[in-house]
DNA sequence: ATTTTTTTAATTTTATACAATTTAATTTTA
DNA sequence: TAAAATTAAATTGTATAAAATTAAAAAAAT
């Protein structure tokens, strides 16, 4: 990308990538401490929110974690209260995880969440979307 | 952005954001394994090439990274002989990080990371570049 | 049917990350 | 100048992340 100086910081695509990444995800911050939820812990019960009862394993293909990262912070959103972790009756080697009540009345609050972030991300739209499907594009390639 | 369910993760600009930087940090690995590397080290050996001499606290600020990240972080990099630590003369608050000659030397090894690793990136040349800039210019209007 | 292979979650180890606090040095202010 | 405020690195505590290993269950192969 940078013929003179390959090694340069600002000319490779992953580090804006990775710098832009944590520093959004810093904006969500004070909206998730109203939720008690970590970053990953949202996305997480985004996933519980849409699908109520599903596997640890496709959990983590969705978001791109694997059990060392998924175990503990599954153990941690059960002892909140808002999911259930239990054997699959089906294939005792697969975990499902279900949301409770307590978990689905937290999506209430969590509505809020997106449109009060998007006001935070100084991009305007047609920006913002293009990048959007970029990334979407990107994330879909690299999957295989 | 989606009107119809606003909780859905596919539809927040900021997932694929991190998901995207999680997956390719992970392509650079059998890259950055043969310079004995993590990629934080990566970055910051990256700006150590360009400045030989930087203050801990202006690697934060280029890198995103604060002292809860990187004072363990460059302790590692002294105790494999790439960096070296001491409070800076004229200010003693501030810590003098500077490249030294093995350093310098592993730059010749990561000269060929970027080229390598910008093939595994299944994005055709324009995309990349246009990513490229918008992730910078979201960057920069988040410092602010 | 038994052995082998595969699959999945959990565990272990190492390395980030960041918020909050602490400590020391410097600068500003009264 | 002496006290107060600011700055910067280090420390502490909590939460990811990912690679490698382990253990149990299920599927495949012989």
């Amino acid at each position: 990308m940078d013929a003179k100086n390959p090694l340069k910081l600002e000319g490779q695509l992953c580090f804006p990538l990775y710098a832009c990444s944590k520093e959004i995800i810093k904006l969500y911050k004070p909206y998730l401490d109203e939720l008690d939820l970590t970053y990953t812990q949202y996305i997480t019960m985004m996933v519980m929110w849409e699908h109520n009862t599903i596997t640890a394993h496709e959990l983590g293909e969705k978001l791109y974690l694997d059990s060392g990262t998924l175990t503990p912070m599954l153990k941690k959103l059960e002892a909140k209260g808002l999911i259930e972790r239990a054997r699959s009756k089906v294939d005792e080697r697969n975990l499902d995880v279900s949301i409770t009540e307590k978990g689905k009345n937290l999506r209430e609050q969590a509505l809020t969440v997106p449109t009060r972030l998007s006001k935070c991300i100084p991009l305007d739209e047609s920006k913002a979307l293009l990048l959007y499907k970029t990334l979407n594009e990107l994330l879909d390639l690299l999957k295989k």
